[in-house]
DNA sequence: CTGAAAGCGCTTACAG
DNA sequence: CTGAAAGCGCTTACAG
């Protein structure tokens, strides 16, 4: 007959202050290092603790006082190496603040983002970082805001509001790198790959107040929308080669779209920098060694995550603070490809 | 003078059961489908908590219930794309099983791993999944055992042992690589990048392996430690062609190593798949559409990630099971450069 | 089929 | 400086 030994039950309070001889609030004392305790009691609990391999249930602490010490933070596309730096940055933030991740991937998907909210808010989550999926309902705001949880939202905006929110300024950019191809001799510039959405308007927007700066009347077919992928990018410049050869000159929705594209150029022998000019955004870490390494927009993507995860440290501190909103300022970044 | 106004308390299962009419019990057993409650009144407690807006409160549930349904998974380098595939594929699968998931960086820091392994323990995560940061000294199955907590190492495996692992067979995925160089046309081949770790020896095993069976002699200075990053793959490669100018094939560590070396070699004017042949290993996402495509070792990322995940919600279920172990069967994927 | 009671492991006033 | 007591929001035997 066999006992299946139960995993020796771990130490509790209790246990602790029987060792060493106090009362359990006692030791709920001395855990949180309340300086009411004498430093020889103190002393003792510490070591019952020690002996007994006391471990603090968190469950149990925070049912009672209410705070918990995790954070949602929810991420749609992590395939792209972005939104990895990005959550790295909020990552090391938030448990530098003593906190605890937990992390959901939706995958752009609506229903899924619901759910994990939905979980987070079970969970008690101090906070909800959200990267919103795609067309997002601005109405999600309002909900996360009736449970009472501070939320921050960053990368994409959900339009105007009073939300506190971390991204980078993707008009200024885009303006920024169109007028340096504009200024470097290109008559005209294409802006390739991205799909409708805030960010794409925002950067389009960009490019667009570049052109007219420049008196270059904007024309539609010189935009080329495609999945904001490696994959999108390499059709969209397949499609714009054939389209419209004499383009020579062109700003990418974001690095991995130019790396697309990149490959689109090498298929065609053409080499980016000298047959054809080409910036990215957003400075992933690829770019430095892309081949050839590849000009773009330096929105910082770590310092995003960071600045984001501070707006939400500084929002559960003070709940009533006016909004708070960071935009990381674009650099132009000139390596090879322009 | 101002109040404050607390957040709406949120209902609990006494308000519900009021509302409805019955006690507790009741709807303890309704809200978790108990089949023992009739249909009117399990209907009414659904409705009473609708109305409310009763939200399920996990901590207090798990506290008296005992099991969690979050789960610890441990990265160390994000940065790596591999890594963020095999995340996703350990997310989604996580997230069907009804868990979520507390994920923590460690960027290769044994202190930190120990810190947020002892905060998951803390949480009661009801599983931890860990990719070992480098060194990680074998001892830390014993000590995640002694908490009762099932594991799932992946990726790193932590020498001979009877913990549950998923990962790839490195040394058949070189060993394929490193033929098929040899198989066409090369008299020899390199290795780049990596550095000493369990991985890297797996890897030039499998080098070391293709080689003798030619009866190629190996020779050490033909293997080009780095970094595991791009930029150490860009610096192997330049030392490559500065001291064996003769050199033309490599298998390269990981496909981010290709990718520095890629780079390298578009700046010595040299195209790889022409001039010089490299095979990466892993298959991230971004080899399909790099300049030029990268040949590479399929070692199926985000399916690693859903085995591992696989592995442990199995052990989690049948803790008495024997071992298990996933090892990816690597596949030769040939693009353009090889 | 449903209720009363005890308990999970903490924290937090309140006494003294 | 420390203890006794109540309570956080659930679940789980145990009655009936």
């Amino acid at each position: 007959m066999s006992i299946r030994i139960p995993s020796a039950r771990t130490a509790t309070i209790v246990d602790v202050a029987a060792e060493a001889n106090v009362s359990k609030s006692t030791v709920s004392l001395v855990l949180k290092g309340s300086p009411l305790i004498k430093g020889e009691t103190s002393e003792r609990v510490l070591q019952a603790a020690q002996k007994l391999g006391y471990v603090y249930n968190r469950r149990a602490g925070e049912l009672r006082g209410n705070a918990s010490n995790a954070i949602g933070v929810v991420i749609n596309d992590l395939m792209n190496p972005f939104f990895a730096e990005v959550l790295i940055g909020i990552e090391r933030k938030l448990v530098q603040a003593g906190y605890v991740v937990l992390m959901a991937h939706t995958h752009e998907d609506l229903a899924v983002q619901d759910r994990v909210l939905q979980s987070m808010r079970e969970h008690n989550a101090a906070g909800i970082m959200l990267c919103p999926a795609l067309s997002t309902p601005k109405s999600i705001l309002k909900l996360v805001q009736s449970w009472g949880i501070p939320l921050t939202v960053f990368v994409r905006n959900l339009g105007p509001g009073t939300y506190d929110f971390a991204g980078s300024d993707s008009d200024e950019g885009v303006f920024l790198a169109t007028s340096h191809l504009l200024n470097t001799g290109h008559k005209n510039v294409g802006f390739l790959g991205g799909q409708r959405g805030v960010v794409f308007n925002q950067r389009t927007d960009g490019y667009k107040r570049a052109l007219k700066q420049k008196n270059i009347p904007y024309r539609e077919e010189l935009v080329f929308n495609s999945n904001p992928s490696r994959e999108g990018g390499y059709q969209a410049m397949k499609d714009l080669l054939s389209k419209h050869p004499s383009l020579k000159a062109v700003v990418c929705y974001n690095d991995i779209v130019a790396f697309g594209a990149l490959s689109a150029l090498g298929e065609a022998e053409l080499i980016a920098g000298k047959d054809f000019a080409l910036i990215g955004f957003d400075n992933i870490l690829d770019t430095a060694h892309s081949n050839p390494p590849l000009s773009t927009i330096d929105i910082h993507p770590g310092k995003i995550g960071e600045q984001a995860a501070t707006i939400l440290l500084e929002r559960i501190k003070n709940p009533d603070a006016k909004r708070m909103v960071y935009s990381a300022k674009p650099d132009l970044l000139l390596r090879q490809t322009a």
